[in-house]
DNA sequence: GTGGTCACG
DNA sequence: ACGTACGTGACCACT
């Protein structure tokens, strides 16, 4: 087979300004039609190929009205003289019986170097193209045709060998990522030009090799040139991976598939006529036909089958479930329906999906009884995994951040078509980064996890919540009058700026720290005023009994589902270090830490028949930092067992294990916590209640004593300022902009984050692992047990009391078991019938 | 919508 | 001289 390809956009671009403006009497343009046709009909005249494709970048809306008011704003580059015509070029392509090929997320290089890639045995692919950037694409059976101002030159290997002295075409894409494209927005190395990259990549074959001789000390150029070469070494490997045209693009790969159809002739004679092409006519020996349509030369020619012929995989389809509605893609096709056993019907098939924002479809299905698999990708989660510090993962958006083509603002279908697309190039970049295995075997299955712990929800006890809420209310107006009274007037006590009046004015006592609006009230100021004011005790009481009384007790009560259960919402693209959150309500915040506060516990019920399971990772973070920091000595303290904080005391204050004290133990305790947070004296200091000078002391002994934490946690901030960013035992990223940042506070704030990620991030990556292994477990092993919450390192199953010991050794066993580290991840597992018992 | 406060890990 | 522990979400007051 021969196939003829064409760069779409670049032969009409070449067309539109190498004529002269034509236009219809009318006033549609037709220069870069009439010129594309010269050409082509030329390269055809000269290759007598049986196949042809033409592709498109998808960069220019494929319809738009005229009273639209974006239609004015061209945003592509492209003049509104030439967009006008895209539409009738893929339409009289379409209609000579040649393959139109457009796919959104993809530039219609990557189309031809599918193309070119697909070309087997016996076949030969000519690209058409007026753009360079194809040349790597060339081989023994693939030939490229540079349309260039004055000729048309024909790169076969060898021609290319000669053109840039003895390059391959492959090396092309190394050129390339040094010297930098900015029509294409690649910044390869800062200062290499054509001339420098060239005699590189001539001297040493390729990037990486070009870097391992710079590694081993040899001289590859001047000095300046191994100073931007050093410095821009990261932006050399991620704009080598930018030039590199793609070869997987989900298209028909038998070039036989693009043979020749059958002309529609009536077409043709339309739209020719309607483009006053009389000359085409004649050559194509058409007769004109009276031009019937007086409309707007953009009046949608929409969703004419030429637009996305290419082929889907059997049946494969990309979906997003938002609002009730589903929109598919399916072989070319978009589809939208809002009836609900239809979006059902189409979950349920077998096929393979690519989802955005699977979670929402898996709760309809679960509570619908039906059961939704294949999920093979989701381009929010995707999206998430590869930049956690964004807070946008609209498709728009991803489309436009990774590099996605194609994306046309205007349809209503625009999400749903460039999807399919969109997440394959999000794979590739997650591929590049490491991110795959989070991403296949951790975050997509989680989905799940998470959809069904939504669905199930957690039994509450609202009778029990509202007597707890009626009694908080009486001891709030008990204090109420008690407030006023000393206060000697009325006014409102949860405003902190009239308590503020109260206490700093009024009462005369000493303000202490300021907030951006007057000085705090907040509990760490108060605390220090009990003693001078009786008032101050009852405001903090009053604090305590309101909070639990609006946030739990009425809060929660107003999110109880007919079903008396509370159906939370886990987002899992929330947190920048990988923790899912929970919300509307948050049940990850739930008060433990009080007395009273703990009352909240008891309402979290199991359901009639049932208990909960509680599994609960003790210091998981702190056997992390072990772990990751291969400090000998704190993995010996985790491996021996006994109380980590007591431990570290004895070690720290350097006494034998029995004289260690509870003021000791508490002190050990919040460095053990404030090591993970990237500690500072001061704040370590105010923590425990002791001077800046000997939380300084503490800090250093604890360093001392682990002089591999020491490190680890040094080397973490050095790795992240030099990378950009940090990342987990898993592979998990998190990008640290703040280290770069000229404000020494938020570079400070870098530093914490960047000792800090990797832990909370490894912490989170392996529970995620835990949770999926556990979902899969309990539904294989067809339980009646089901997980129902996760509190960061903590997992509840709600099980009947016939499954409730198998749940709990499938916690006992999946939870520890989740990672393999060179501690112990030991796990506490009790069973009650409230939260407060098996916790 | 923002800031202050406070609940959790 | 300056600000001060990591990560969240909800409620209230106030603009």
């Amino acid at each position: 087979m021969k196939l003829l390809a064409i760069d779409g956009n670049s032969i009409m671009n070449r067309a539109f300004y190498g004529i002269k403006q034509l236009s219809t009497k009318d006033g549609v343009f037709t220069n870069a039609v009439t010129g594309f046709m010269n050409i082509y009909f030329k390269a055809k005249g000269e290759l007598s190929p049986d196949a042809c494709a033409v592709a498109f970048d998808l960069r220019e809306p494929t319809f738009r009205h005229k009273a639209d008011p974006a239609y004015k704003a061209n945003r592509h580059g492209m003049p509104d003289e030439l967009a006008m015509q895209m539409p009738y070029i893929k339409q009289i392509l379409a209609a000579m019986g040649v393959t139109v090929l457009e796919y959104p997320g993809f530039e219609a290089d990557d189309i031809l170097g599918t193309l070119a890639s697909a070309a087997g045995d016996g076949d030969h692919v000519y690209i058409l193209t007026g753009d360079r950037d194809t040349l790597q694409l060339i081989k023994s059976n693939v030939t490229v045709l540079l349309h260039t101002t004055r000729e048309v030159i024909r790169f076969t290997p060898e021609k290319f060998s000669e053109v840039y002295g003895g390059l391959t075409p492959i090396q092309l894409i190394d050129v390339k990522g040094l010297m930098g494209d900015t029509s294409d927005n690649i910044k390869g190395v800062k200062g290499i030009g054509e001339k420098t990259a060239l005699g590189l990549i001539q001297t040493y074959g390729s990037i990486d090799a070009l870097y391992k001789a710079l590694d081993a000390g040899q001289t590859v150029g001047t000095k300046s040139v191994e100073t931007k070469l050093s410095e821009g070494r990261e932006s050399a490997e991620h704009s080598r991976f930018l030039a590199t045209i793609v070869t997987d693009v989900p298209l028909q790969r038998d070039i036989s598939a693009y043979a020749y159809r059958e002309q529609r002739r009536e077409e043709l004679a339309q739209v020719l006529s309607r483009l006053e092409m009389y000359k085409l006519l004649d050559k194509l020996k058409i007769k004109p036909v009276p031009v019937v349509q007086e409309d707007a030369p953009h009046e949608p020619i929409e969703k004419m089958d030429y637009t996305r012929v290419y082929t889907a995989p059997d049946g494969d389809y990309a979906f997003i479930f938002s609002g009730n509605i589903l929109y598919t893609s399916c072989g070319g096709k978009v589809y939208r329906t809002d009836d609900r056993q239809e979006i059902l019907r189409i979950l349920s098939m077998p096929c393979k999906k690519t989802a955005y924002g699977a979670k929402a479809a898996y709760r309809l299905c679960f509570e619908n009884g039906i059961t939704l698999e294949n999920v093979v990708a989701d381009a929010e989660i995707a999206g998430y995994l590869l930049d956690s510090n964004s807070s946008d993962y609209t498709i728009q958006t991803l489309c436009s951040r990774f590099g996605a083509y194609g994306y046309a603002e205007m349809e209503e279908f625009a999400d749903i078509c460039a999807l399919k697309g969109l997440c394959t190039v999000l794979a590739r970049h997650l591929e590049r980064l490491g991110g795959m295995d989070l991403y296949l075997n951790v975050e997509l299955p989680l989905t799940e996890t998470l959809a069904s712990m939504e669905y199930y929800g957690v039994a509450v006890d609202r009778q029990g919540i509202l007597e707890f809420g009626d009694s908080l209310i009486s001891t709030i107006e008990r204090l109420k009058t008690r407030i006023y009274m000393q206060a000697g007037k009325e006014f409102n006590i949860s405003s902190p700026k009239q308590l503020s009046e109260v206490l700093f004015t009024d009462l005369g006592l000493p303000a202490g720290k300021k907030t951006k609006t007057g000085y705090s009230t907040d509990a760490d100021v108060l605390e220090d005023l009990e003693s001078a004011h009786p008032i101050v005790h009852d405001i903090l009481t009053y604090r305590q009994y309101t909070k639990l009384l609006s946030t739990y007790v009425e809060g929660l009560t107003k999110m109880i589902a007919p079903d008396g259960r509370i159906h939370t919402s886990f987002n899992q693209t929330e947190t920048r270090t990988g923790r899912i959150s929970s919300a509307e309500p948050n049940l990850q915040n739930i008060p433990v830490r009080t007395e009273l506060g703990r009352n909240m516990r008891k309402f979290f019920v199991a359901g009639e028949g049932n208990v909960l399971v509680d599994g609960d990772y003790s210091q998981i973070e702190l056997r992390i930092l072990a772990a990751m920091s291969g400090d000998k000595n704190m993995q010996e303290a985790f491996l021996s067992g006994g109380d980590i904080h007591t431990k570290t005391a004895s070690q720290v204050f350097g006494v034998p294990l029995d004289e260690v004290t509870r003021e000791m133990r508490t002190a050990a305790k919040a460095v053990n916590f404030g090591i993970v947070y990237g500690i500072s004296a001061f704040s370590l200091a105010k923590d425990i209640g002791i001077t800046v000078t000997q939380a300084d002391r503490y800090k250093k002994n604890y360093l001392a004593n682990f002089p591999g934490v020491r490190d680890f946690l040094k080397e973490s901030v050095e790795s992240a300022a030099e990378k950009g960013y940090s990342l987990t035992l898993f592979g998990r990223r998190r990008y640290i902009p703040e280290l770069s940042n000229s404000n020494r506070n938020v570079q400070a704030f870098g530093r914490r984050v960047a000792m800090n990620a990797p832990v909370q991030g490894s912490a989170a990556d392996i529970i995620k692992i835990a949770m999926v292994r556990v979902y899969k477990r309990l539904r294989d092993e067809k339980l009646n047990a089901h997980l129902v919450l996760q509190v960061h390192d903590e997992l509840i199953i709600e099980a009947d009391k016939a499954s409730a010991e198998r749940a709990a050794q499938i916690l006992a066993e999946e939870m520890p078991g989740a990672a393999k580290i060179a501690v112990p991840l030991v796990t506490d597992i009790k069973t009650g019938t409230s939260w407060a018992e098996s916790h």
